[in-house]
DNA sequence: CCCATAATGAGAACGATTACCAATCGCTGT
DNA sequence: ACAGCGATTGGTAATCGTTCTCATTATGGG
């Protein structure tokens, strides 16, 4: 238990309840697509709350160390977060749109859990991600 | 078929066989590791090898681009480039030395396509990926 | 209401990657 | 072997998402 100087997440004791976190957890509860922290700024700012973008930027990521939301890399580089369920899963993601479905995969976590296992590595995690277009996004591409 | 501005990799017509690309490409088949493209050209510089920094980032994405490599993410945002066998594949990763496995999962592709069709999403790709401690790393963490 | 201190936010700093562009060098034809 | 074209290189500046700094503000227990 180290000395702790990060922002807290919402379950911790000694948070504070900001006028701009119920705004972050409030728009994050209201989408189920994937989204930028930049997009969420600006989601934000153009809903007439104030919130600067180092403070989103601070929270999106307590709130992701936290476990309260989950996180992905774009191929560009950019993080995107999302409020999802409590039971561990995995997204099937919308690569146009963001829009995102929890899928799990008993199948996946057991051939995850025996490949690791069979080359005798320990402590293994696994990045188990789908992009696709969603049936929307298929048929305004044409 | 744009004109094409960027470096092309090694397969296509009109490349040139240049000693720095032969050296990468030398040093890639040399290790199994995932290795970034800082630590490439620190590692061609300290067997002699006059690459520059530009160049090692210009070719390793060229490859990535052809396909002759692959990629992955790091947390930290770094992209690593490792020289893999031609079969579609996953890794296994150790997080401590960038050691790598190629597997495959039959029953995962198996699972991705049918969680697309599910849920009607076209053109689907998958990311799955397994970090953990290699046999040795483990070993020496204790 | 008070006040210790958690939290905020504007801007600087950062780190990986890419863009620029003048100097070089590989390749093809002579 | 030579010349010329243009692909390639590489030092450096620019990008861009993200994190850090720190003076200022605001929360909530007493
Ligand atoms: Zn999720
Ligand atoms: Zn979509
Ligand atoms: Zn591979
Ligand atoms: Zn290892």
């Amino acid at each position: 238990m180290p000395t702790e100087t990060a922002p807290r997440a919402f379950g911790e004791k000694g948070r504070r309840d900001t006028r701009q976190r119920r705004a972050l957890r409030d728009h994050l509860a209201a989408t189920d697509a994937f989204t930028s922290a930049q997009q969420v700024y600006d989601d934000l700012r153009a809903s007439g709350d104030r919130v600067g973008l180092a403070t989103v930027y601070r929270t999106l990521q307590a709130m992701a160390d936290a476990g309260e939301v989950d996180t992905l890399r774009t191929d560009d580089g950019e993080t995107l977060f999302r409020k999802c369920g409590p039971r561990h899963h995995h997204h099937l993601v919308c690569r146009s749109c963001g829009v995102t479905i929890e899928i799990d995969g008993p199948s996946v976590e057991r051939w995850a859990s025996k490949a690791a296992d069979d080359h005798g590595f320990s402590d293994v995690t696994h990045v188990v991600e789908l992009f696709g277009l969603c049936p929307a996004c298929t048929k305004a591409a044409g």
